[in-house]
DNA sequence: CGTTCCCGCCACCCG
DNA sequence: CGGGTGGCGGGAACG
């Protein structure tokens, strides 16, 4: 076996400039990839691993591959054809060993498919890395790069050199959960938020002056360094055997991991993630280079992510281009709720609706009801102590030998898989078995726990207590670094754009997880998500069946109903935690912060953003989805359209209104009706859509659609004086050129509710849930309470919306989506 | 050309 | 000192 290893291969590669000068030598240069020197393998690698990847997740799979897969004989002659299609007639050329056969993604698949993803305890599922190594034919080298992240996910184990265990995902939710939680301290929503708006600002001052805006590169995260999240009753192994395990390759697939966790429409960009990692470690200088190899690792951690299926590639349109991102496609993560028992493979049946746990502390010690020593997370303030430590600890507890030898076991298990190529196809069927089978728990599992879930969601639990919501909003010692925002800034950032030449274009922005990647015809007008917006994964289709995508992401209606009707009976008084996690003294503070807290510090932060950033933006909220609540998710697509933050935010000039992305994302306004003036979505509300939108686009689509929007927007343009009071601005975009009489169908179909406030009735049509929205955060004082605010207050409607109750705190409905002026688009596509 | 990322050199660490 | 690990970045393949 290990005569094929390296010795060949280095002999063949001795030197990059010949192997490139050598082309005929190719053969050598890849050892064991037996091109037609394998008469047993009459089909092409690629063309199994083509099947085995498209099999593996039809769901999920590019189309361009389903295309591909119709059939075996299809699939075969194809790959032959990939193989020759640039045929030059030349034997050697024709060899398989395309760059992508040998992608670490595949790799991965490879190595997945040795191992079922819910191994049965009592097997020993170990993992030897020669054997493996041997096996795909690869150098150890790269299956460390996937056993790392595969490490990183605990989905294996280290437990002594040249072994592993293996747990498949046995581990993956409370994985998901602990990394979630770091994520959510180490406030990483905050700085992308930061990093994105930076970005944002950097197109301002592009042309003209260098703003000295760059000052402070990162918010002084001193939170930052961290190393890896142990799960516990893992992290002995791991620690007596690892020796370096706070090393880049492993955490750094936990913090991008994390960052999918925590942010809200789990898209991350490479860029965004790099910049993250990079910031973290020390406050670099943004070193180019260093930048350019944390991409590079991000690719390899990404690959096997992917191979994973937790995430999966996708495009960021920006103004500048596509940037490439990826989208967390892996099981929706819960917050931190005792849910140890779901541990037991096969198929469990939903978990007991348990009491809901308020308290963080809880949640965690139930989390990891480990031995006193469940330390999942190391707080960078400890890390040198830990550090120090483990340094101690490595030299006097040596490090990976090996010691555990169950070979003949272990034997027996790669024995059988004598040639993994040969055996391709039943393995690919009994991963899809299995599969599928996981497929149907999870659902199970996700229905069962989502009401839990709700239940024990501090943001789920209103009426926040007065005293209690005044004082978490005066944090700002807290917030400071992070939400750092010059004032300086303000000016910079103004809702007309100062740079945009008369005549130009002008785009509206809305947040995509809403409004779906909202574009319209007009090459003037588009809807468009927010620069600092997340964005939702939402297929790049043609920009113009955007109604479409809508509607069949506004499924499950019925499922969320039902989740709502029994958050509704079942609230939960809100509990704070207090407790302090004796281990994070330094972060005591934050940690002790109960949830609520935290949300709402998060929401001043943002709240002073946007405020800062976008003066006179508005706001809109979707106070119609104010049922909305994570209990909602029920499903991963939701999960990646709708947010989870929830935020609050007032306009300082018209307070805040309250409407659908979705139904402004049909918007058009005439260039000539307006002045300079964007509409965006704050970013971060934007990123507060609430699960439970998607019954209310769906049914907002379904009967008068879009037309709040276009009373949203014409009264919004009206407000502002960019248009007469009586015009309208059509929803439609066929009309979007033409400035029509106020059309009878825009009136809101729940017109009862109806309040005219001072703007014409014929131009200005309030849906019913309107109304019911109070700003329960006090309103920016600056701004005199106008016309318009008072129009808001007006009480109306209350049950308006049925599932109101379930969220009955104005706040979280006020958060739920935010209107304001960009400058920006951001788009997601598929690869 | 920009993106993706494979390859393998070589620094560590440990026995 | 030899062997396992795995950081790291050149530069090739891909699109």
């Amino acid at each position: 076996r290990g005569v094929l290893k390296t010795p060949l291969k280095q002999a063949a590669t001795s030197h990059l400039v010949l192997a490139e000068i050598q082309p005929d030598c190719q053969p050598l240069t890849t050892p064991p990839k037996p091109k037609e020197i394998l008469p047993a393998d009459p089909w092409t690698p690629t063309s199994n691993l083509k099947m085995l990847i498209s099999a593996a997740s039809p769901e999920i799979r590019s189309r361009e591959q389903r295309r591909e897969l119709s059939n075996n004989a299809n699939m075969v002659l194809q790959a032959k054809h990939c193989l020759q299609e640039h045929l030059l007639g030349d034997e050697y050329e024709k060899t398989q060993p395309s760059r992508k056969e040998k992608s670490l993604g595949l790799l991965c698949h490879k190595f997945l498919a040795r191992y079922p993803d819910y191994p049965s305890t009592a097997e020993n599922n170990y993992i030897c890395l020669d054997e493996v190594a041997e096996e795909l034919n690869v150098e150890r080298r790269r299956i460390y790069d996937i056993l790392n992240v595969l490490e990183s996910l605990h989905m294996v184990s280290r437990l002594a050199k040249n072994r592993y265990a293996w747990h498949g995902r046995h581990n993956l939710s409370k994985t998901l959960q602990a990394l979630k939680k770091v994520g959510e301290e180490n406030k990483y929503t905050q700085q992308i938020q930061m990093i994105k708006k930076r970005e944002y600002e950097h197109e301002f001052d592009l042309d003209g002056e260098r703003n000295e805006d760059m000052a402070r590169p990162f918010g002084s995260n001193e939170n930052s360094e961290m190393s890896f999240v142990e799960l516990p009753g893992m992290e002995f192994r791991a620690a007596s055997v690892n020796s370096r395990k706070d090393k880049s390759l492993r955490v750094m697939s936990q913090k991008f991991v994390m960052l999918f966790l925590v942010s809200t429409p789990q898209i991350v960009s490479l860029e965004v993630a790099a910049k993250i990692l990079i910031g973290e470690d020390q406050l670099e200088d943004l070193d180019k280079s260093k930048f350019k190899t944390k991409i590079r690792r991000l690719y390899d951690i990404a690959n096997v992510l992917s191979s994973l299926e937790l995430i999966k590639k996708v495009h960021v349109t920006e103004e500048r281009g596509r940037k490439p991102a990826f989208k967390w496609t892996g099981p929706e993560v819960l917050p931190s709720i005792q849910d140890t028992k779901l541990e037991t493979t096969s198929t469990t049946c939903p978990p007991p609706i348990s009491e809901p746990i308020p308290s963080k502390e809880q949640c965690s010690k139930n989390l990891f009801p480990s031995r006193g020593k469940q330390n999942f997370t190391r707080h960078p303030s400890l890390i040198k102590l830990v550090k120090s430590i483990e340094n101690d600890r490595r030299k006097i507890q040596s490090a990976p030998t090996s010691p555990v030898k169950i070979s003949a076991s272990t034997h027996q298990d790669f024995a059988a898989f004598p040639n993994e190529m040969a055996q391709l196809p039943a393995i690919t069927k009994h991963k899809l078995e299995e599969q599928s089978k996981r497929a149907n728990e999870m659902k199970m599992k996700l229905s069962g726990s989502a009401l839990e879930c709700g239940l024990s969601l501090p943001e789920v639990v209103p009426k926040p207590e007065p005293p209690l919501t005044a004082a978490a909003m005066q944090q700002p010692a807290l917030t400071q670094p992070l939400s750092a925002c010059p004032p300086s800034h303000s000016s910079v950032s103004p809702v007309i754009l100062p740079h945009t030449p008369s005549g130009v274009s002008y785009t509206i922005y809305l947040h995509p997880s809403q409004a779906h990647t909202v574009t319209t015809y007009s090459p003037s007008f588009m809807l468009q998500p927010l620069p600092g917006a997340n964005v939702t994964g939402i297929k790049n289709i043609n920009s113009k069946v955007l109604n479409k995508i809508t509607t069949e992401e506004g499924d499950n209606q019925i499922a969320t109903d039902d989740v709502t009707n029994t958050l509704t009976t079942t609230e939960r008084p809100t509990v704070k935690s207090e407790t302090a996690s004796q281990q994070c003294l330094k972060r005591s503070q934050t940690l002790q912060e109960s949830h609520l807290i935290k949300r709402y510090r998060r929401d001043e932060e943002n709240l002073d953003t946007s405020l800062t950033f976008f003066p006179s933006g508005y706001l809109i909220p979707f106070t119609q989805c104010a049922h909305g609540n994570k209990a909602g998710f029920l499903n991963k697509e939701k999960a990646g359209t709708c947010s989870l933050q929830h935020t609050t935010y007032s306009s300082p000039i018209a307070g805040v209104i309250p409407v659908t992305a979705s139904e402004l994302k049909a918007v058009n306004i005439p260039a000539f009706h307006i002045t300079p003036l964007n509409i965006m979505l704050s970013p971060t509300s934007i990123a507060a859509a609430p699960v439970l939108s998607n019954s209310c686009l769906n049914s907002s689509n379904t009967s008068s659609a879009s037309n709040p929007s276009s009373s949203v927007l014409n009264f919004t343009l009206q407000h502002i004086g960019l248009i007469p009071a009586g015009v309208q601005v059509p929803a439609n975009p066929v009309l979007q050129h033409m400035v029509v009489p106020s059309q009878p169908e825009n009136v809101n179909h729940s017109s009862e509710n109806l309040q005219e406030g001072k703007v014409s009735k014929n131009t200005l049509q309030l849906p019913h849930w309107w109304v019911e929205w109070e700003p329960s955060v006090p309103k920016e004082p600056q701004e005199p309470q106008t016309a318009t605010e008072n129009f808001f207050r007006t009480p109306g409607g209350p049950n308006s919306v049925s599932s109101l109750s379930a969220n009955p705190d104005g706040a979280d409905r006020i958060s739920q989506g935010t209107l304001y002026i960009p400058q920006r688009k951001l788009e997601v596509s598929e690869d």
